[in-house]
DNA sequence: TCTCACACGTA
DNA sequence: ATACGTGTGAG
């Protein structure tokens, strides 16, 4: 179930050929090459969340997220399917994991618990996706996937992995910028989409707290095969979702009886072994336990009131400011009342478990240009990334260390204290795609408002309104676009220029900023600012 | 809490 | 075959 053999845009390595031209030809019927105001159709792009049943099932036991200090992939990995583009034009997907809350977790009692205040706001990194750019035709044309992208709690990580603290709950975002205009990057007014899949949201851990995740993480990752047990997962199965749950991992056994009966370990996995140590002997899932199918508490957000969480949150809205990029961090797009996320989304009856409909948050705008010369311009960070084509992560750059930017790290918002020195992005390129980018990409409003530094230019104001866009939420994949089938493909990437020798880093740092509390961004633009940050200070 | 070598799996 | 993604459990 979970493999799917889709094609995909992933994010490895891989061919490349196909100049865009090519792909053009490809475009799917979406759209018409020239169709309206090609310009503006950021707002059409919609994004749906692959394998979101997957995520659900994940979310709802409370998702959780290995860092580890050489990086760890995510999972269930991050995968779109993008509709709405403009075949032709040039887009920029990257992702970006923003802090969720200001809360530092603790996992006892089978559940999760706010134990204190966050960490600093590390310096963020951004995952581009090494097909970018590529133009709307290429995205659109199968799943777009980010399954390369790494976390570490290793602040100072040279792979340009994203930084993440343990034992915090963060929110990843993905974000859409057009790159086309004149010169991929040079143009000025960039839009750009954030679409945020409010169950991709996760706890950072060092080693899984929650069973239940381990063991979902095992039935479902093929690359934890080794610890099914057999196939028969039913008993399994069922365990898990009665509360009391023996569930004994093929690892386990392997484990125990390898060394002193290696043989069995293969077959053993069905049985159950009394006294597994994983077995849960403890508790049981107690009442808290969320099972499948009935309502479950959100886990990870459980101690706090947030309100439950649609899938995805749509909105756009636009700036135009060209002034400069720097200044960024603080354009709270939020500020704006944005309208409550998709009325219609209510229509939307995803599957078959209770489903809060989900809204794709998305922001949308456009962002000001006047640097993006410099975005690309010496991106050597990318190189690795969609470099060669291939294996972006694979060489252990040089460390990079050194071709560090400092970037003055913006006080985020209250409470995230400012760290010093600490961020460090890699190229100019980097830096300033990281600046432009954050400049870009909205934050979380909330808190914030107060707080930040006005915003220099009031240019962030003009604030679209949100795409009334209905139903992305049908399940991510499954049924509403096709995608289309083909190889995996990607274009050469070296269309910016990206430095061979760079550090290979997915991921760009930008400063530090604010990271916005993400929790239920419905919820946020209900409330507005005020409702939010008071929501928001921590108990 | 976190890190590591490990067996075992994918690709 | 190689390279690398998994969770494990000792430390």
């Amino acid at each position: 179930m979970l493999q799917e053999k889709v094609p995909a845009v992933t994010d490895e390595g891989v061919t490349e050929l196909a100049p865009e031209s090519a792909h053009l030809s490809l475009a799917p019927a979406a759209s018409t090459p020239h169709s309206n105001e090609p310009d503006q159709n950021i707002e059409n792009i919609k994004v749906f969340l692959h394998e979101r049943e997957l995520w659900k099932k994940f979310h709802e036991a409370g998702t959780e997220m290995i860092i580890t200090k050489a990086g760890r992939r995510m999972f269930p990995s991050y995968k779109v399917k993008v509709t709405g583009m403009n075949p032709k034009t040039k887009y920029i997907l990257l992702i970006d994991i923003v802090p969720a809350d200001d809360h530092r977790y603790k996992f006892c009692d089978n559940k999760w618990m706010v134990a204190g205040k966050a960490e600093p706001a590390m310096p963020g990194r951004l995952y581009v996706h090494p097909d970018s750019p590529a133009t709307g035709a290429h995205w659109m044309r199968q799943l777009v996937s980010f399954q390369k992208l790494k976390l570490t709690n290793n602040h100072l990580d040279p792979f340009g992995h994203i930084i993440l603290n343990s034992m915090h709950k963060y929110q990843p975002r993905l974000h859409i910028v057009k790159a086309d205009e004149n010169n991929a990057f040079g143009s000025k007014n960039t839009a750009f989409c954030t679409h945020v899949f409010h169950e991709t949201a996760f706890i950072s851990v060092t080693s899984y707290q929650n069973h239940k995740i381990t063991q979902l993480k095992i039935e479902n990752n093929p690359f934890a095969k080794g610890f099914r047990g057999s196939e028969e997962g039913d008993m399994r199965v069922s365990r898990l979702q009665s509360k009391d749950y023996p569930v004994i991992s093929k690892s386990i056994v392997r484990q125990r009886l390898v060394s002193s009966h290696g043989h069995f370990a293969g077959k053993l996995g069905a049985g159950v072994l009394p006294g597994h140590p994983q077995a849960i002997p403890h508790y049981q899932y107690e009442s808290g336990t969320p099972l499948p199918g009935s309502d479950p508490p959100d886990p990870l957000v459980t101690p706090l009131p947030s309100t439950r969480e649609p899938g995805v949150l749509y909105h756009c809205f636009k700036h135009r400011d060209s002034a400069r990029p720097l200044e960024l961090g603080c354009k709270r797009p939020y500020l704006d009342p944005a309208p409550p996320p998709v009325p219609e989304e209510h229509y939307f009856r995803p599957a078959p478990s209770y489903e809060p409909p989900l809204l794709s948050h998305s922001y949308c705008g456009e962002a000001l240009g006047s640097r993006d010369a410099c975005m690309y311009g010496g991106a050597e960070g990318e190189a690795a990334a969609a470099g060669g084509g291939g294996g972006t992560e694979d060489l252990p750059p040089p460390p990079p260390s050194l071709n560090c930017n400092m970037w003055a790290s913006m006080p985020p918002y209250p409470g995230y204290s400012v760290q010093t020195v600490e961020a460090v992005s890699y190229q100019p390129f980097t830096a300033h795609f990281a600046s432009t980018a954050t400049a870009m990409m909205p934050r979380h409003p909330v808190p914030m408002a107060t707080q930040l530094p006005p915003p220099a230019s009031p240019d962030l104001g003009a604030y679209s309104s949100p795409p009334a866009h209905r139903g992305p939420h049908s399940s991510s994949s499954s049924s509403s676009s096709p995608p289309a089938p083909s190889s995996r493909d990607r274009p050469p990437a070296s269309l910016y220029q990206r430095k061979p020798g760079s550090p290979p880093l997915p991921a760009r740092d930008f400063p530090a900023f604010t990271p916005p509390p993400i929790r239920d961004p419905s919820y946020q633009y209900h409330l507005g600012l005020s409702g939010a940050g008071a929501h928001w200070t921590d108990s």
